[in-house]
DNA sequence: CGAAAGCATGAACGTATATTCAGATATTCG
DNA sequence: CGAATATCTGAATATACGTTCATGCTTTCG
């Protein structure tokens, strides 16, 4: 049983490379991204890449609305959006409005709803 | 034990709602985003939400490079880089160029290179 | 041909995450 | 004040996902 080939568990070594000219593309400006700033895109990236948060987004496109209206909207528990807006909120990429008892979310700014219509478009081909 | 308190599953029905005009935002053009829609969108989204495959995006926004100089790069094992540029590959957003053994990527087109510029640009601040 | 390099692939394991469930907080109204 | 409404929150569960491990495939070279 503990017969375990060990295959060189591809360790990390630099065997080939340096294969051609460093051409270079048209629009290389920006270096490499370090491992700390893949990590904050990613995290970006992440809280739109939820079908439901890409909804919530799609209709604060058009205007404002409370929990409950998104919720009905979305056919889902009030819960579950709350949830969800709570991540929106804490990236900054939605903000709040309380009136009464409810509580009026619209987009943070403009940037959130150009990329959103930019990626849109995009995927509409 | 069997006490459960049965409150209201949270079920969606609309209780509140129309509370205002439909004021609408200046950029209000497109409507709601759809479940498969959201699904299509969240999964583009899902592909940029890892620091691995941002990584490998922005080395390529530079120039081509072969799997085993990407793997060298990000000091990770050329397995792991392999499933990431396959997942990339399956979402037409890198193609690739075989010459002899070795695999040469890129960045399909334009648009990858310019959504990714954007949002980096926009994380800088 | 046979070995090695370069890359791809399937299975498995560990972790992250979205929803549900139950309950808490805050506000309005009788 | 007490009940109802609107929202938030923590814990738990189920599922998705990335890496590792082992192996297969293709090409180059002796």
């Amino acid at each position: 049983m503990t017969a375990r080939a060990k295959s060189a568990p591809q360790t990390t070594e630099n065997h080939c490379s340096k294969h051609h000219a460093l051409a270079s593309h048209p629009a290389a400006k920006l270096p490499p991204l370090t491992v700390m700033e893949s990590q904050r895109m990613g995290e970006f990236f992440a809280l739109l890449a939820d079908p439901t948060r890409l909804r919530l987004v799609s209709l604060l496109a058009a205007d404002e609305f409370c929990v409950c209206d998104l919720a009905s909207s979305l056919s889902m528990t009030e819960s579950a959006i709350s949830h969800q807006l709570r991540a929106l909120r804490a990236a900054r990429l939605v903000s709040y409005r309380k009136e009464g008892r409810q509580v009026f979310y619209r987009l943070h700014d403009h940037h959130v709803l150009e990329l959103y219509q930019t990626v849109r478009e995009h995927l509409e081909e």
